[in-house]
DNA sequence: GAATGTTATGTTATATTATAACATTTCCAT
DNA sequence: ATGGAAATGTTATAATATAACATAACATTC
């Protein structure tokens, strides 16, 4: 089909309908939760909303602030057990580098954490490049080593903040 | 030559020869700070000297307590500065994923980190993998993003533990 | 070799991130 | 409705990291 796709739109632009994406996630982790028998509550739902409120990965105490104005009792347990959860199923992925947590853009994949993280306006965005997973298996099955699970976190300047300056 | 080199020895086996580690990194900080007219210091090459005990990643707080066996004064500030020098120099790196350090075992190319890391005896073994940097890096290409540094650590079980049992 | 600026370390306090432990509530199946 | 399991509430504390300012060590110039 043409040869339009010479650059992945692997970063979101700032205008877009970011009520789509939330809605996406919502909606997957819904049908995930159903599959696998795992209840989606109230304040799990939430939770994962507010991780979702943008494309930047977001600290747990920032999730807890954003709670405690429609909670009066959250408190440090409440997020980081909702935030256990979440990461279990798969749907949010915590970024090591920042403490730092991010909605999964494909949660039934089931795949490990790989992200592209802006050292400028701080957004990141998760790839799945089937050509790292081989290297990493490869390179670790000469070393004898087997993979339970594996974080890459690069850091650089997003093509939008390239292009600002 | 030959074909003796199918299994690279990324994970040391625990009887080697740990000295030689250890003198071989101190003696690399030496000449590298040499070349680049840093000041490794009493405090900071006896850090260094701390993160390489064994070829496990450190915690911050493990090595002020060994610190403090021998400098009563030794604080948080003391252990994060020398950690601090050492990692921008590269002969350190920082394990995200355990907030832990670990020195390195080829400072000067001056590469990002990438690591194999045991879930069962908490070694960890630095690679530096060309497919993996190439992948990283052209994806990013395609991404239109540029590259500062990147990290990637590995979970999983090392060639020991997997004999073991 | 004193004066001066710079870098490193000492010192105290506090910020940030995360978990332990136990009580209570909600949910669900019987 | 009742008992057991899962989720949440609640309080306290652990673990990791940095801020801010004071002093000491080092190097450079005069
Ligand atoms: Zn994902
Ligand atoms: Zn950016
Ligand atoms: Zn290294
Ligand atoms: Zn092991």
């Amino acid at each position: 089909m043409g040869k339009t796709v010479s650059k992945a739109k692997i970063f979101k632009k700032p205008g877009h309908d970011h009520g789509r994406c939330i809605k996406s996630a919502l909606d997957m982790a819904q049908s995930l939760c159903a599959a696998r028998g795992a209840r989606l509550t109230e304040l799990r739902r939430r939770v994962l909303e507010l991780v979702w409120a943008s494309h930047r990965p977001i600290g747990a105490y920032d999730l807890l602030d954003k709670l405690k104005a429609e909670r009066h009792n959250a408190a440090p347990p409440t997020v980081y057990r909702a935030l256990e959860f979440l990461i279990e199923l798969g749907l949010v992925h915590r970024i090591e580098s920042l403490n730092a947590y991010m909605g999964c853009s494909g949660p039934d994949a089931g795949h490990s954490s790989q992200f592209l993280i802006c050292r400028d306006c701080g957004s990141a965005a998760e790839i799945n490049d089937a050509r790292i997973d081989a290297a990493i298996n490869n390179l670790s099955q000469d070393a004898g080593f087997s993979v339970h699970h594996h974080s890459i976190e690069v850091e650089g300047r997003c093509p939008d903040c390239r292009s600002t300056r």
